[in-house]
DNA sequence: ATGTCTATTATTAATAGA
């Protein structure tokens, strides 16, 4: 089972590339940012004539995520419970789509979706622009309130496979930052701050694409030749549980995704998953080949 | 090199976001 996340920058725009690749590369279950429309805009029919199922989440031409998968998705999340929202106070005459806790107009930036036994979400975490931007205190408090959701659904089923993946925004360590326009310490994405975020999501959710994959960036700015000079930036991330990760066999970023015509300015990122190693076989008889520590 | 993509509005040029 090979479940993949990409930031697409635009699937109208995008994508023949991407069913060729979900094709190519016998993907399963990919998540999508940036998908940059409604559903009713969405190309489902490239998708559908591939063999992939469709779940949108897209508002507007901002943001948007999406799931495409081979198999059944059930229990469709638009968001999550403490998700905040970001912009004006609502007063009730707008023509905007949900609420947050902090009583601001919510924005496509996460679906949830159950595939078999995996809890999955799609992640488009807020940019953040600059330090004393007002979307740099909106990231921070975003991150926080998924975190939250996130040790709550581990604790009420602590053997949840459970995968946050999605476009983070953050370069935890100093070998994933190789933009130059970044300072270390003083940007965004590479802030203590963010980065104190990041750490937080331990041990609840771990990175399982790093323990296969220790360098290589996911994203290079369109900008000033950031891809042929390799000055990039490793921000796309599968977080997984205890019970996600323990299912992992391999993992891979596609880095060849970012050449050729028209690429996103992020490459895809994939986890091989093997089901047979999750919870609910644990009791089949003829899994005897599962590590013994189960 | 205020560097490049995207989408929208309005009309082939401007704006905004990342």
């Amino acid at each position: 089972m090979r479940i993949a996340t990409w930031n697409v920058n635009s699937i109208r725009t995008r994508v023949g590339r991407v069913v060729d690749w979900l094709v190519r590369e016998d993907i399963d279950v990919l998540a999508m940012q940036e998908i940059k429309c409604r559903p009713d805009q969405f190309p489902v029919e490239a998708f559908e004539q591939a063999g992939y199922r469709l779940e949108i989440h897209g508002l507007n031409q901002w943001n948007g995520v999406a799931f495409a998968s081979r198999h059944e998705m059930t229990d469709v999340a638009r968001g999550f419970a403490d998700m905040p929202g970001f912009g004006k106070p609502i007063t009730g005459q707008e023509d905007v789509q949900g609420e947050g806790p902090n009583g601001l107009p919510l924005e496509a930036r996460a679906l949830g979706v159950t595939v078999g036994d995996l809890r999955l979400w799609s992640l488009y975490v807020p940019n953040g622009r600059a330090l004393d931007d007002p979307h740099y205190a909106y990231k921070l408090a975003w991150l926080e309130a998924l975190r939250t959701d996130a040790e709550q659904w581990l604790a009420e089923n602590p053997e949840l496979p459970l995968a946050l993946m999605g476009d983070w925004n953050i370069a935890p360590l100093d070998g994933d930052m190789g933009d130059p326009s970044f300072a270390v310490g003083r940007s965004t994405h590479v802030s203590p701050d963010e980065r104190s975020m990041f750490e937080s999501f331990s041990p609840t959710v771990t990175d399982v694409v790093r323990p296969t994959v220790p360098e290589g960036y996911t994203f290079w700015d369109y900008k000033a030749g950031r891809f042929p000079k390799d000055e990039g930036m490793r921000i796309d991330f599968i977080m997984a549980s205890e019970a996600f990760a323990d299912a992992v066999t391999g993992a891979s970023i596609h880095r060849q995704e970012r050449t050729g015509d028209a690429p996103s300015d992020h490459v895809p990122v994939v986890v091989d998953v093997d089901p047979g190693r999750l919870g609910e076989s644990y009791e089949d008889e003829d899994d005897l080949d599962r590590p013994m520590w189960f």
